[in-house]
DNA sequence: GGGTCCGTCGTGG
DNA sequence: TTCCACCACGACGGACCC
């Protein structure tokens, strides 16, 4: 439908940068699409980030020998040959192929390059990494951890509270996407193994192509040493763009708020839609994908569930041309995480896959066995992203309010060192980027390089204006600036993102520039997102927002026990006030939630301020990072003879700092 | 003790 | 012959400023 694809066609850039052999890059309607991001409201996990940001500069380890070193060794190869397999090596389940044999054919294929060598670089720091992580997890493992048990139990308690069963989400993925909308035009491509893109870099493969191991993100060269009558294609995008138009056409008509995260890809909320008829959530779904294949020609994989996350593993379980219907019943969804490989779910890659697994987890049900070890060795967030997942916990609303945080634009070349050269690419560059956020009516005051040296290794320079800009020569002013800090360099790509945007105040383009400054500032303060969010930006209050004012759950009494009133009373100790309690468990874990509020908490502190801060301090020692998070101003590494020094009744006071850290962040 | 900016990493399509 | 894309986002630690 919409045709404000075919727009310009004039692309003056393309003959010098991109290589006659694999030109597919250079069309100028590559503008990836209008994408959504935000997988679940509060997206991707990440938390191999709290543990690969720490020893950015600790390197230079001098420490441990040759026992690990010789371990790491053993490994190495093998996670190395994973991490060369590329990422959706893992995803296809189905594929009767030898496994061990792609990987050699890729390992051999890329050993000795520069590409190869940075991997394996990447894959010691992982490595080492990990290691790092099983120390401080040796540390605690003899611990008495009933604490953080009860903490996080009661953070479960509060978690399954907030379930929400009552929408019905589907999770629309068009199969093969780029290759199947090439098989139309081509239908003789069917019934070859194929793959859309160039020498250099494939985006998709049929599936045909994929028995061979031929998948997205693998290089054109390897694949045909996979798969020698591979066929290639290059890219299409208005011809993507145009299908995809035709399927949101489907959408819209079950949903007219669907939100779209990529040409071929969306949620759909059908609660609305359910209520106008009677057809179950599944038939439904078939017969969307019924119009989309009677519309297109093309199939998709659905999956419907009570929420985004479970309902995007679910589209994936039936994929080429299928669908999956998850019951919205607790007990259909604990099952169902029980044995859900946690590589499955999104926003968990490659790496954190490795770092759990050292953890003893493979799977979301292995999270509650290991919940205290992971409270103690995992930032906030990540953990509170492992126990949704374990839950099966995710967003419920298609809200797509979010503006775009960054426009970018960044090509690959022959290496360039020569200062000339690379000043005429950050003038290039330049262009395009301006052009795009003209397109777009937008302007930012960020401009960031991005340089990868043939050695692969990437470096980022950013310098923010005070002003904001958007013309090319005021880009490549600024571009050229940071590029002359980072001579010399001898690089295979250059890359040029603008950031802290903002839409242009008016569709007149001739915007002066000392009037944009003053009135930005009056625009900037009562413009847009106002709405909803706090100033607040780290920890974000995710979707609870419980904070408001404390005194959330002042009022204890409202009813204590639901369920059971048969009394099997047991003497019990409360972990938190230490007290001796008889009660039943239902009782005793109210109390501990009780125990647990932040009203309780402010006492504690306030008893803790009267006994002197600097012992909380040491105590909370080397474990941090998924604590403390702002404590040791000092060095890093207290080792733990700093625990030595404290007595019995410390350990209280470090159990009652790592309460408030984790209400900090929790509530 | 807050805030912002910068650079890097991990993830996904 | 050729020797691993391009785009966008969030998390996080450190530097730096109050
Ligand atoms: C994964 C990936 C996809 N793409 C493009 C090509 C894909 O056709 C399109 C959709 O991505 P996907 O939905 O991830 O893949 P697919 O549709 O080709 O295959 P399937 O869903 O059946 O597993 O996005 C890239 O350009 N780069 C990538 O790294
Ligand atoms: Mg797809």
């Amino acid at each position: 439908m919409e045709d404000q694809s075919v727009d310009e066609f004039e692309d003056q850039y393309s003959s010098q940068v991109i290589e006659e052999e694999d030109l597919f890059f250079d069309d100028p309607s590559f503008d990836q699409d209008d994408n959504n991001h935000f997988e679940d409201g509060e997206s991707a996990a990440l938390f191999a980030q709290a543990v690969a940001q720490h020893n950015q500069l600790s390197t230079h380890a001098q420490d441990k020998d040759d026992e690990i070193q010789g371990q790491a060794q053993e490994v190495s190869e093998e996670t190395l040959r994973n991490r060369l397999a590329g990422a959706s090596a893992h995803k296809a389940g189905l594929d009767s192929l030898d496994k061990d044999r792609v990987n050699q054919i890729i390992y051999e294929a890329s050993k000795g390059s520069a590409f190869f060598e940075n991997e394996q670089k990447k894959d010691h720091a992982l490595t080492k990494r990990i290691d790092e992580m099983l120390q401080r997890y040796d540390q605690i493992k003899d611990l008495d951890l009933t604490l953080e048990q009860s903490i996080v139990d009661h953070k479960i308690r509060e978690l399954e509270e907030s379930r929400d069963l009552t929408q019905a989400i589907c999770h629309l993925d068009m199969d093969a996407f780029y290759a199947s909308v090439e098989e139309l035009d081509d239908p003789s491509l069917k019934d070859v193994p194929m793959a859309v893109g160039g020498m250099s870099m494939l985006c998709t493969s049929n599936y045909l192509a994929r028995k061979s191991g031929v998948r997205s993100g693998m290089p054109g060269f390897i694949a045909i040493k996979l798969c020698p009558s591979l066929k290639m294609i290059p890219l299409h995008f208005p011809k993507y763009r145009a299908a995809s138009a035709k399927v949101r056409d489907i959408f819209k008509k079950y949903d007219p708020d669907f939100l779209p995260m990529s040409l071929d890809e969306a949620y759909l909320n059908l609660t609305k839609y359910l209520t106008t008829t009677d057809l179950s959530p599944a038939e439904v779904v078939e017969q969307i994908r019924n119009e989309i294949f009677e519309s297109t020609r093309l199939t998709a994989s659905a999956g419907i569930a009570a929420n985004r996350m479970i309902a995007k593993v679910c589209s994936d379980i039936n994929k080429p041309n299928g669908q999956y219907f998850l019951p919205s019943e607790p007990e259909a969804i604990m099952e169902f995480t029980k044995n859900l490989s946690i590589r499955k779910v999104p926003g968990v890659g490659r790496v954190t896959q490795r770092v759990l697994e050292a953890l003893g987890v493979k799977t979301c049900g292995d999270i509650y066995g290991r919940r205290a070890l992971l409270y103690r060795l995992l930032s906030p967030i990540s953990f509170n992203f492992m126990l949704k997942s374990y839950l099966g916990l995710g967003s419920t609303s298609l809200s797509s309010e979010s503006s775009r945080k960054s426009m970018s634009v960044e090509r690959t070349f022959n290496p360039i060192s020569d200062r000339a050269a690379l000043r005429q690419k950050v003038d290039q560059l330049s262009e395009l980027l301006a052009q795009d956020l003209a397109k777009d009516g937008l302007r930012g005051k960020t401009v960031s390089i991005k340089l990868k040296l043939t050695s692969f290794t990437v470096r980022a320079r950013a310098k923010t204006f005070p002003s904001y800009i958007s013309s090319s020569k005021d880009i490549a002013r600024i571009a050229k600036d940071l590029l002359e800090k980072e001579l010399p360099v001898n690089i295979r790509l250059m890359g040029i993102r603008m950031s802290t945007l903002k839409p242009q105040a008016n569709e007149d383009q001739g915007v002066k520039k000392y009037f944009s400054v003053v009135t930005n500032k009056i625009i900037n303060d009562d413009d847009g997102n106002s709405n909803n969010y706090t100033p607040m930006k780290r920890p974000r209050p995710d979707d609870i927002e419980s904070g408001t004012i404390n005194d959330t759950s002042i009022d204890t009494d409202t009813e204590m026990q639901g369920t059971s009133s048969r009394p099997v009373l047991m003497d019990l100790i409360c972990p938190i006030c230490n007290r001796q309690l008889q009660m039943d468990n239902p009782q005793f874990n109210y109390h501990v939630d009780e125990c647990l509020t932040k009203v309780t908490v402010k006492a504690i502190l306030q008893e803790q301020d009267h006994q002197g801060m600097e012992v909380i301090g040491s105590g909370e020692d080397s474990n941090n990072s998924s604590t403390s998070s702002s404590c040791n101003s000092e060095n890093g590494h207290t080792s733990n003879h700093s625990r030595k020094r404290m007595g019995t009744s410390n350990r209280q006071l470090r159990d009652k700092a790592r309460i408030k850290s984790l209400l900090d962040y929790y509530s």
